[in-house]
DNA sequence: AAAAAAG
């Protein structure tokens, strides 16, 4: 079945490399996709997800939205639709798509505070978002994208480039470099590229050396905003980047994206963009039914207390997990990262770890040897648990349940359950299927997965008598991989 | 404790 699936997804990206490079050609074969499109299914109208029908959208004041059921309902110039049928292979609109298009590109260009599931394309919405309103004939930075990690920021950077490609619209990433290619601030060019994507540090910095212009942004985005705007260490900068170019550039329109938006964050971002619309889901709704997920009961053994049977099952299901696809596999800590690294690897085991105190040549190495599918398992912190993109990632294992680190200090652990959310969303994309397994140690930990179901209205079936490989694989198979 | 950042 995801034999199958992969194989069909194979042909296609094969077949849109080989799209003939000719304006002529490739204009003719948009045209050809477009006439397609429009007979096939769009009486339908955009995707109906299972997952996706709880999505509620208020708008602000007493402009009136139409939903866009295609993306030529948007008005949006050839070479981008061109970008979307053709780089991107995308054919339908998404819930989230159909909702948000029209506010983010329709003036008066409204902030726009945006809610919807992992894996259901709010990428493409701010990135298309952020092509339409740039002038290419214009020098300099019309429009920003802030993100929480480095890795983050390059991802949504390589889609702009994509679906900009027939574009003359340029792109750079503000984020740290490695030592060696380390240029001092005010030694650098100012930015001349259209759209920067950038972690908050480094794009304070280059403001603050005036070597980033704010002055003609149209376009400010947060990527997976409720985390930037409210965990502290991104919040102050976040804000204050977000002062600072609204009133730079005159007050440009906002755009916060996320899977996520608790009570708390959600109050308070309405207020940030108090004149925008917003869309939001209710957090019952937003487990992918798509995604199947397990609990394995593998306390330590009182007469072993050294043996460490997480790691145990870990093997049990890489054997299959190597054999559908990738695996990513969560753990709680840096050392934590190391230390099951050394384990598997010294046992043989082909994996590699990613964690925020590798240096950074490392780390863009072990992402683009996972991205390329050269590694098929990528051990890691909590540094990929939002918006890491990988389509044939189909196994998520919590190693650690993630922790809420205040509880901990209060003596009585709690799960972050935004965080679990977000782990989880890195599988089962874009309506795939995908499984996730959390290994329980101890009696804390499935107190704590208790916790999380209870908090999503769902409950999580157990994987019994694991030894028995059989049972793992079963589980594998009923998630429908395999 | 993880994430960013520090030059």
């Amino acid at each position: 079945m995801a034999e199958s699936a992969k194989t069909e997804e194979e042909k296609r990206r094969a077949a849109g490399d080989e799209e003939p490079e000719t304006e002529e050609d490739s204009t003719s074969e948009l045209m050809k996709k477009i006439e397609e499109l429009s007979i096939i299914p769009e009486k339908k109208g955009p995707i109906d997800d299972p997952g996706e029908s709880e999505i509620q959208a208020v708008t602000s004041g007493n402009t009136v939205y139409e939903a866009a059921v295609k993306f030529e309902d948007l008005d949006l110039s050839k070479e981008l639709i061109k970008g979307l049928y053709v780089a991107m292979d995308i054919t339908r609109q998404s819930k989230i798509q159909a909702i948000s298009m029209h506010m983010i590109t329709t003036p008066p260009y409204k902030d726009l505070v945006a809610q919807a599931h992992n894996g259901s394309g709010k990428t493409t919405c701010f990135v298309l978002g952020m092509l339409s309103r740039i002038d290419p004939t214009k020098e300099g930075p019309q429009a920003m994208c802030i993100c929480p990690t480095r890795e983050l920021a390059q991802q949504n950077k390589a889609v702009l480039m994509r679906m900009g490609k027939f574009t003359a619209i340029t792109s750079m990433c503000a984020i740290p470099s490695d030592s060696a290619s380390y240029v001092p601030m005010y030694k650098r060019p100012e930015v001349k590229e259209h759209v920067v994507f950038g972690t908050p540090g480094t794009i304070k910095k280059l403001m603050t050396a005036k070597k980033l212009r704010t002055c003609n942004i149209k376009i400010l985005v947060f990527d997976e905003a409720d985390h930037m705007l409210a965990e502290s260490g991104f919040k102050d900068d976040s804000e204050r980047i977000m002062r600072d170019i609204r009133r730079e550039s005159g007050g440009c329109q906002v755009l916060l994206f996320s899977a996520t938006f608790n009570e708390t964050v959600k109050a308070f971002v309405s207020h940030v963009v108090r004149d925008g619309n917003q869309i939001f889901v209710k957090k019952e709704e937003l487990t992918l039914e798509k995604v199947k997920q397990y609990k394995v009961r593998c306390y330590r053994d009182r007469e072993h207390p050294d043996e460490c049977l997480k790691t145990k099952v870990i093997k049990q299901i890489l054997d299959f997990g190597r054999m559908i696809g990738q695996t990513i596999i969560f753990v709680q800590t840096r050392e934590g990262a190391r230390n099951l690294y050394k384990e598997l690897s010294k046992e043989g085991w082909d994996c590699t770890a990613i964690q925020g105190a590798l240096n950074i040549e490392h780390r863009d190495k072990i992402i683009k040897e996972f991205k390329d599918g050269l590694t098929l398992v990528l051990i890691t912190t909590d540094l990929l648990a939002r918006g890491f993109d990988q389509e044939q990632v189909n196994l998520v294992v919590n190693y650690d349940l993630p922790v809420v680190y205040e509880s901990l200090k209060r003596g009585s652990p709690e799960p972050d359950c935004e965080v679990y959310l977000h782990r989880v969303g890195r599988t089962g994309r874009f309506g795939r299927n995908g499984a996730v397994f959390n290994l329980l140690g101890s009696r804390e930990e499935e107190a704590m997965l208790e916790m999380i179901e209870h908090y999503f209205q769902h409950s999580i079936p157990k994987v019994d008598n694991w030894e028995d490989e059989k049972n793992l694989k079963k589980a594998i198979q009923d998630s429908g991989l395999m």
